[in-house]
DNA sequence: CGGCATCCTCTGGGATACTG
DNA sequence: CAGTATCCCAGAGGATGCCG
């Protein structure tokens, strides 16, 4: 997958609100959202701004790289606003806007989702190889 | 990412529950669920069981073998079941385990916000760039 | 400090064709 | 019907190193 640039932006309205259709956009949304890294990026930003290096501490393991693209992606997309101080040293925000926060509510609840039930997926993972 | 198998199964306490934490599990697990393609088909399994063929109608533009390595996963980490009925043509089917079910709650709220939150999307897309 | 730049590997994913 | 088999590509993601 992951064709985040180049996003058709004739939307032809017969598609609105299909997940399931091929050509529907809301897809490449989903896509940005739906993916590790992002769920737990905006969840880290969930209590207000954060600068980089404090995301990259929270995130553990990540990589600058990823973390970048990451940040950069949901940027992109309008959920993430980047603001940059001219301080000396360097000191960059990050921080989410209102569509941001508004798919909070999905994402926590997903990563709640797998925390209470990643134990049962160990399990079966554990007789069934 | 993506070392779906071999997943560590000795689970120390220390981690449990801290999404964030690296070598927490149910890192897996949100990689497992978070992504395009699982999300949209336990969405596709949510009124019931479905064939193969019907799957890969429902969600459209994804190619059999796409398809069958994401239920494949679904089944590893338990939230699918997979069922061969033995008929001359060869009948499949696969259903959401209770488990499978639990997660059905988060996942169709996150496909409902990339519903109704792609449009704003767009429109920051077209006019950042 | 917050990054790009580079290099490298691995796998997700598309297309197409073939089989039990 | 429900896959498996190939081929192939783009992108995710790790590791390092450099820079304003």
């Amino acid at each position: 997958m992951a064709i985040h640039e180049d996003v058709p932006l004739t939307v032809s309205p017969k598609t609105r609100g299909d997940v399931y259709s091929a050509d529907c956009p809301c897809r490449n949304l989903l896509d940005v959202v739906a993916n590790k890294w992002a769920a737990l990026a905006i969840g880290a930003l969930a209590d207000g701004p954060a600068r980089f290096g404090e995301l990259q501490r929270r995130l553990e393991g990540i990589s600058p790289k990823v973390l970048t693209a990451t940040l950069r992606r949901l940027e992109t997309y309008g959920l993430v606003d980047r603001t940059v101080l001219p301080e000396v040293p360097l000191h960059v925000e990050y921080e989410l806007t209102d569509v941001g926060h508004s798919a909070l509510g999905p994402i926590v609840a997903l990563r709640q989702w797998a925390d209470s039930n990643y134990a049962h997926a160990v399990a079966v993972l554990s007789q069934g190889k």
